[in-house]
DNA sequence: TTGTATGCAAAAGGTTTGCAATGAT
DNA sequence: ATCATTGCAAACCTTTTGCATACAA
């Protein structure tokens, strides 16, 4: 179901040149642990994880690059219960299950959520482009 | 349609007793303000409002005031695109438009959303109890 | 070579904590 | 009178910024 490994990180590669992004080690190498975690790490999480394999980074460099990630449409900010960012390698649509007790988080894919479509924005104004849908109940552990 | 004020704050008396909780007038100021309002404020911004009329008031306590609010099920926590923790007085089951560009949110009622059942949960051990659905899209200034 | 990306250190928020004083019940 | 709640100041944590250096193209 997932890409393999590889074929992500050579579309990183191609995505980089496309958008006229230098390849770098760090990007590189904070990418990569982004795209193999499924647990919507927070930027701190991803340097530990990183600065491991890869001396001289910096948090700075982490944060940056998340951040150009995000704008370059490779990962998505979520913002979960404990107010810190976290982010999601997942960008297709796709919903999230939390725990009301302790915020842990899972993704749902979207094949599992009945089809919703898009209601009436009515006055506001907005123009609904796409939904997300966030199921709250109790984990497995706070049940 | 919502509740004249009064009776807000009337059941907020009644919902301090009931729940032990010393009614002060921090409390019901903060109370007051963020029932008053329909903007998701911060609690800085929450601060900034009440202190005018009550002086001493700290921000320590307007932090303290919110999470007993939110523990004791009488304001929701909600996480915006500006990582700025956001309290909502709305406790009952709704849905936000969310711009993609400038952030902008903007309550929808349930009543305008389509009717979804719950998923099943699948392998993942989570009991579901209800949801809410952030449609995204552009604010009528962003499109 | 040229300009983008990184690292460092320091600043800038937002939020929390310890402790003594205050005030609701 | 008693215990919860508040205010203050300081700490904490995450995230951002300025600037010099390093590195990809």
């Amino acid at each position: 179901m997932d890409k393999p490994r590889s074929v992500r990180l050579e579309g990183f590669a191609d995505e980089c040149r496309r958008l006229g992004l230098a390849l770098t080690v760090q990007r590189r190498a904070v990418f990569e642990e982004l795209a193999d975690r499924r647990d919507h790490p927070t930027a701190d999480q991803i340097y530990d994880a990183v600065h491991g394999r890869l001396g001289g980074l910096s948090r700075t460099t982490v944060y940056r690059v998340l951040e150009t990630l995000v704008e370059a449409g490779l990962a998505r900010k979520v913002h979960h219960v404990d107010a810190v960012v976290r982010y999601d390698p997942v960008t297709e649509r796709h919903h999230h299950l939390v725990c009301e007790r302790c915020g842990r988080l899972v993704d749902l894919a979207d094949s599992v959520v009945p089809r919703m479509s898009l209601p009436d924005p009515g006055g506001t104004g907005f123009q609904i482009r796409d939904y997300s849908v966030s199921f709250t109940g109790f984990c497995s552990s706070c049940r």
